[in-house]
DNA sequence: GAGCACTGC
């Protein structure tokens, strides 16, 4: 993103007294002396986040300690630093600095530290009481990103009870949680009824109208795309100058819009049809996350004159980049959504449709330099029935088992009652629970196991840290931490026009590897471009993604030094195994990926998904997901599989796959079929009736048929595929017609 | 035929 260039000297002082939040600055400075928590609510533009932390500089509060101020994201850390440090009138890192992975721009004259809410939270594994700090402020509260909500609770949890809060600590630590002006009450309930401080934003207003082309029924991607695009249209043709953002929800859907978007906009006279003689061309843009940052850059220019700029975005451009000059806002009210499903165990990518409350932060997306308008194209009973209010908390629907593995190792024991802002519901707690016990994280008592401590030291998710300390205990690191690394970063696989050709290439890589499978491939290009000599080149070449290669090389690095640092000060597990290098692998990849376990179509009947097309295996195969139990002693070594992830579109794909025999995962893992409710309750808090744990244990049973196994059900049905396929027909018998006119 | 949202440590 480009930096904006900030004047330097009084300019610079003079524009920030003219934010609508200086007019408080002595009551909020005092605010912030006066209690313990204090929640500060305002719109973009207020002027919150880069004047409130001058403010308490000012009031002396460095003193005590550093003050911290937390984002959900990289980008927003660095930028605000950075401008806040030359209205300070100092160099970036001395008294304003940052934190965010794989860079530090502090120094030890930093009192005003902006960071990711990630980096506060490893701060606290280490410092449980933040004893550098006098202040901490949560910013963007309202996104509800998991480790803000954590934050949240841990600070709440430390501050209300005074015997924590004040050891290790000469003065009580002051917490200031920003928030946009959604259940602002809320949150200040939450902190024990602190006051709420509201200042006036700087947006304007943005109209938005509904269509009726979208309701209830109408969730399939052609339909929408299809009047995305026309919407986009008749804005261009009809209305005054200025730039149209449109949000669909993935890649394929993007280009297959802007196709459709280059193709109509071309045979538009500007002679007659524009209204704003100003408006002659439309440039379309696509904008996703995994783009290339090069082709990102163009986003922000503005468009030549006389030209429209129409940028087809994912969510990306909802919070995460902000594009001067939109004025309109096509939204298709559809978002690809990453949801975690407890009775399989798995998360599951799908898409649905977005909260109003994200409705209406799409819409503000028009609003930020001039009065806009939001075209909707669904209808009022589309945005009744199929959106909620607001968009389910992440901490909500996602795996919870890193999060409590951290909750347990900063000593607290009861996870069920934490105080969460939000709360997850007991049964994802209770997986969690189940999944940390059966790789031994914890123990039967719920206490972190010697192994469960390594873990949590690794920015990775359990299963996948599982799988690397089982590989470096039998002395192995080297195959595994790249695997790691790899899956940590964005898709590195190329797949542009030359579809085959990039396929062909990437099922060279892999199978230079000897043993073939996903897993093996990953390590295969991660080796053959570190040892190239012209790294970015052979990248090219090979159809693989440099950028993310790289950030995969810095993240192997740090996951090394990790285990180095583990390795030296600790005793470290050691074992021995005899074998193949291939089993061993693919042995220590199963004590990770015991919930993504699938075999090969057989007797059971409970959900079937297919090998993703990218899998190196390639085979159109149907499989079987199985919840291990049901599962145990039968053909144990029938075609087994584990893979990473699980991907839920107009199928259910299975991606990243490696064959297994199911008996090392039983070896491995002996405790995967030990455990039950009652013991997984009595862990999670103290007391619980037999009577709470019939009743969990019932409707468990009754659940067995999960909404996602209903999906897949529906979908292999004959009748779907007759469906699938008539629709396909329609759309080829569409395309001919477009052809011949 | 269909085929990878976005963050973060």
């Amino acid at each position: 993103m480009a930096l904006p260039k900030w004047r330097k000297g009084p300019g610079i002082y003079n524009e920030s007294k003219n934010l609508p939040i200086y007019q408080h600055k002595a009551t909020l400075q005092q605010a912030v002396k006066d209690n313990s928590f204090l929640v500060v609510t305002g719109e973009t533009g207020s002027g919150k986040t880069t004047q409130l932390p001058q403010y308490l500089h000012q009031a002396g509060f460095w003193s005590n300690g550093k003050i911290g101020i937390t984002q959900p994201r990289r980008v927003a850390a660095i930028t605000v630093a950075q401008r806040v440090s030359q209205e300070m009138h100092c160099s970036l890192g001395r008294e304003v600095g940052y934190q965010v992975r794989f860079d530090d721009c502090t120094t030890q004259d930093t009192v005003v530290k902006y960071m990711t809410d990630g980096c506060l939270l490893r701060e606290i594994l280490a410092d449980p009481v933040l004893s550098q700090y006098s202040v901490v402020i949560l910013d963007e509260a309202h996104e509800r990103s998991l480790n803000t909500d954590i934050l949240l609770g841990l600070l709440k949890q430390t501050l209300s009870s005074p015997d924590k809060a004040s050891k290790g600590r000469c003065v009580p630590l002051k917490v200031v949680v920003m928030s946009a002006t959604l259940e602002t009450d809320k949150l200040s309930v939450f902190l024990g009824g602190c006051p709420v401080f509201t200042i006036p934003g700087r947006t304007f207003p943005v109209t938005s109208k509904f269509s009726c082309a979208i309701g209830p029924k109408d969730t399939e991607s052609s339909v929408y795309v299809k009047e995305v695009v026309k919407v986009a249209l008749d804005v261009h043709t009809s209305e005054m100058a200025g730039d149209i953002l449109v949000f669909l929800t993935g890649q394929s859907e993007i280009e297959k819009a802007c196709d459709m978007l280059y193709e109509k906009a071309e045979s538009i006279d500007y002679r007659y049809d524009v209204q704003d003689h100003k408006v002659e061309g439309l440039l379309i843009l696509p904008l996703y996350g995994s783009m290339p940052t090069d082709q990102q850059k163009q986003i922000f220019q503005p468009p030549p004159p006389g030209i429209r700029k129409c940028v087809v975005a994912t969510n990306i451009a909802a919070t995460s980049l902000t594009i001067n000059g939109i004025k309109y806002i096509v939204d298709s009210g559809f978002v690809k959504q990453l949801n975690h499903n407890s009775r399989v165990g798995m998360d599951i990518l799908e898409v649905v449709p977005i909260s109003k409350s994200e409705a209406l932060q799409r819409a503000g997306r028009a609003g930020r330099t001039s009065a806009g308008k939001c075209f909707r194209i669904y209808s009022p009973a589309f945005w009744e029935k199929c959106m909620p209010e607001y968009t389910v908390p992440e901490i909500q629907r996602t795996s919870l088992t890193a999060v409590i593995l951290t909750l347990k190792c900063l000593g607290v024991h009861d996870v069920i009652r934490f105080p969460y802002l939000d709360r997850p519901e007991e049964r994802f707690i209770l997986e969690a629970l189940k999944q940390l016990y059966q790789c031994d994280a914890i123990d039967r008592r719920g206490k972190v196991t010697r192994l469960g401590e390594l873990m949590v030291e690794f920015p990775l998710p359990p299963g996948l840290t599982r799988a690397l300390l089982q590989a470096a205990s039998l002395g192995c690191e080297d195959l595994l931490l790249p695997v790691a690394a790899m899956l940590s970063v964005e898709n590195i696989f190329i797949r542009p026009e030359k579809q085959k050709e990039a396929d062909k290439k990437h099922r060279q890589l892999g199978v230079q590897a000897g043993s073939c499978n996903d897993f093996t491939m990953l390590l295969s290009v991660f080796e053959k471009c570190k040892a190239s000599d012209a790294p970015s080149a052979w990248c090219k070449d090979n159809y693989i993604h440099w950028r993310a290669l790289k950030s995969a090389f810095s993240v192997e690095t740090q996951l090394r030094e990790i285990l180095l640092r583990l390795q030296k000060k600790r005793d470290f597990p050691m074992e021995k195994f005899d074998g193949n290098k291939s089993e061993l692998f693919r042995r220590c990849l199963c004590t990770g990926y015991f919930t993504n376990v699938a075999r090969r179509y057989g007797v059971l009947h409970n959900g079937w998904a297919w090998i993703h097309e990218h899998s190196i295996k390639s085979p159109k195969c149907i499989l079987h997901i199985s919840p291990h139990r049901s599962l145990f002693d039968q053909e144990a070594q029938l075609d087994w599989v584990i893979f990473h992830d699980l991907l839920v579109t107009s199928r259910i794909y299975i991606r990243t796959v490696c064959p297994i025999r199911y008996d090392w995962v039983k070896d491995l893992l002996p405790k995967l079929h030990e455990v039950d409710v009652y013991e997984l309750s009595s862990v999670a808090r103290e007391e619980v009736t037999d009577e709470e744990v019939a009743k969990w244990v019932t409707k468990e049973a009754a659940k067995r048929q999960t909404d996602v196994f209903k999906k897949l059900e529906k979908r292999n049905d004959e009748s779907s595929v007759r469906d699938a396929r008539a629709r396909y027909l329609q759309r080829k018998q569409e395309r001919q017609q477009g052809k011949a006119s």
